[in-house]
DNA sequence: CACAGTTGGTTGAAAATCGAAACCGACGCA
DNA sequence: TGCGTCGGTTTCGATTTTCAACCAACTGTG
């Protein structure tokens, strides 16, 4: 996508991969369990060259990955890989976004807790005072990862 | 973006506002304090008439507030609005996730506990248990803005 | 066997979107 | 008077997306 030559921000590295008008949604149908690509395909209504493409980068970026579910004729279905499952708070904090902001709080599917079935939240979560944090009380420092010197601030 | 006639699922219609190429590095942007038209277009090399449309589609949904910082000649500077601050746990995911699987578990960047110094985690938290949630432990069901009756599965 | 149907694609052309550069208005500065 | 800054708008060629047609490898039906 863009090619700038070490994107220091991990932000930015993760929506070169996925942050596209497409990816999330197809990323949403695998986990909701839609996980063949003419279900896919008439799920979202997108485009099935685009859908390829998509598919494939995220096969190339192990996000996902197809595997055979019949033989002859040889059908394939795209699973999330662990680093796929891994996008699981990302889409979570999305929903919950438009659950309270955009669908005006009337969420159209609502995560709950199996223990006591109350609707969840997602929470910056200090694991050493295990608390959960407000955005009052976060800072931001540079991480082990950081190699040219640039300015940031926390989220 | 797509026309469907009413979209069911709050991911969706979150990433039909701001699930474009661009739109959430500005949000980025706005929360590490780079507030200006000319700092954000040159932070992350957006075409200018490209971050002029995104900027007025985030005003538009009250996502960003354009407000005065000098007269003479009138400025603006872009600000989130308290809704735009709700999506920092879906960038803080996004950021995590990129830690984890895009830097090699380098981060560039840390957010950080105020008080204790620990790095941050993302965690479904149970505000009835007031315990964080596993991933294993989160089912789904209809919530109460569905208007059409569909299949739909957890994230 | 012929033939329609399904799945998972590929190809090509038109339409929409993007990116780079030029330009602009209101001002400050000297 | 002339130059610079900020926050844009306009223009236009390049890139992406969409839409429809087509296709290969099978299955199942008569």
């Amino acid at each position: 996508m863009r090619t700038q030559p070490a994107v220091e921000c991990s932000i930015q590295r993760t929506l070169d991969l996925i942050g596209d008008r497409w990816t999330l949604l197809i990323l949403r149908d695998l986990f909701r369990g839609v996980r063949r690509f003419s279900r896919i395909q008439e799920d979202l209504g997108i485009a099935k060259n685009l859908l390829t493409d998509r598919l494939g980068t995220l096969v190339d970026a192990d996000i996902v990955e197809r595997v055979p579910y019949q033989e002859r004729p040889v059908r394939h279905e795209y699973r999330l890989t662990e680093k796929g499952r891994g996008l699981s708070p990302a889409l979570l904090a999305l929903m919950r976004w438009g659950d309270r902001y955009v669908s005006g709080g009337l969420a159209p599917t609502e995560l709950v807790h199996d223990e006591c079935g109350t609707r969840l939240e997602l929470q910056p979560w200090c694991t050493t005072c295990n608390v959960p944090v407000s955005p009052t009380d976060i800072s931001s420092r540079p991480g082990p990862g950081r190699h040219i010197g640039t300015e940031d601030t926390g989220v």
